[in-house]
DNA sequence: CCAGCTGATGTCACTTGGTGTCATCACCGA
DNA sequence: TCGGTGATGACACCAAGTGACATCAGCTGG
């Protein structure tokens, strides 16, 4: 520990700076490397340079590690969505939406998000957390439609399916393979949902 | 512990018998009566007569205590979706899918389900492993949706809908104030969702 | 009728996630 | 110069899980 020991730049405050992003820099490479069940938090914390104790003061919880700067996210949601202009239908809304949050993903490293998706679907308790996150996400773009006075019979419905798109749109974007961008892949994916949604109700 | 105490029935096994569904009734007595985080594995483990490393046994985790039964709700799903006669929409698939599951909500006792829900919604551990077994039933559906055809790229959106579906009816279903069978209700909550993804892509 | 097998349970020790509490000490502002 | 502040370390502790081994009623084959 004792992170005294790097201190030998001119202005340099007591601790080395962003702990938080080491903590998750340790946690994603010693994840990748051992596998999640396999890694202590101890290891994690040391590996930053810090300490057990300190680990959870920067994140309730061992998972939560792997699942920073969704507040970013739902605020794009909501004025994504409550903000689209006014005399566009719901799933045009969330096409809205959609290219609101684009600007997250393209400034994020890509092959960290690969890694870090390769480590939540290989474990349940993952998988877990991150529907949790989907949840809250799904919350936000119900908010939005509430915001725009869509008819409260509708907002679920509404929400469910944008936070679908928002999946699935993820899910292709992540993937190995894909080299196209976001908004891309996030119009194409709600052209489906248009017409998988007039389809739904007609014999198959 | 010493299980042979009560042992003065003629035919009597070794132990008292389930075991696992005593557990299932301490836990949720103790759960309302102290809350999921102060009742501790042991307590439970304790007023069911038995040990904690018998209680994770019978369960793989503390919250899992509540959350059992859910294979007959995933095969009453599949069946019911798959099963609908061939020339329904998928939307009366669902319909179909809730009427076959709709049996299970009857059977069990009403009270035992809204105290089980109490507990859950005061608890985000607890809400996360709901939404995990609501991702599981999604996935039921959606395999119930391939088995009958339904193309690929209407599966997940139909399942999404199917689940929202569920969801919603349930919800309705175990409110404090209801009194509506749940064949009823889904009824109904099937009927707004047609008219609400009808309505989703119009302007509002 | 006895011996050995089986399966559900108990016992115990141990790891790890997570928390409460107090100490430390560079920085900063008066 | 001095006292406050904020991020950290140190330490003890609790509860969730797990592995390994012991126990022992009932069944089954001989």
């Amino acid at each position: 520990m004792t992170p005294g020991a790097i201190t030998y730049t001119r202005v340099m405050s007591r601790w080395e700076p962003n702990a938080r992003a080491r903590l998750e820099r340790a946690a994603l490479d010693l994840f990748v490397e051992r596998g999640y069940d396999a890694t202590t938090v101890a290891e994690i914390a040391e590996r930053a340079g810090l300490t057990k104790r300190t680990f959870f003061r920067h994140f309730t919880d061992k998972r939560e590690v792997l699942f920073g700067g969704q507040e970013i996210m739902i605020r794009l949601l909501v004025e994504g969505i409550a903000g689209a202009r006014g005399s566009t239908t719901p799933l045009d809304a969330i096409g809205a939406a959609l290219e609101a949050v684009a600007s997250v993903f393209d400034l994020d490293r890509l092959d960290v998000v690969r890694q870090r998706q390769t480590v939540i679907d290989a474990n349940v308790e993952l998988r877990e957390r991150e529907l949790l996150k989907g949840a809250t996400l799904s919350a936000a773009m119900a908010e939005g439609f509430r915001q725009r006075g869509l008819p409260e019979s509708l907002v679920n419905v509404a929400a469910q399916l944008g936070q679908l798109a928002l999946h699935s749109t993820f899910v292709r974007w992540a993937r190995p393979d894909n080299e196209r961008k976001f908004t891309d892949l996030a119009q194409e994916t709600l052209a489906e949902l248009k017409t998988a949604t007039a389809a739904l109700d007609s014999t198959e």
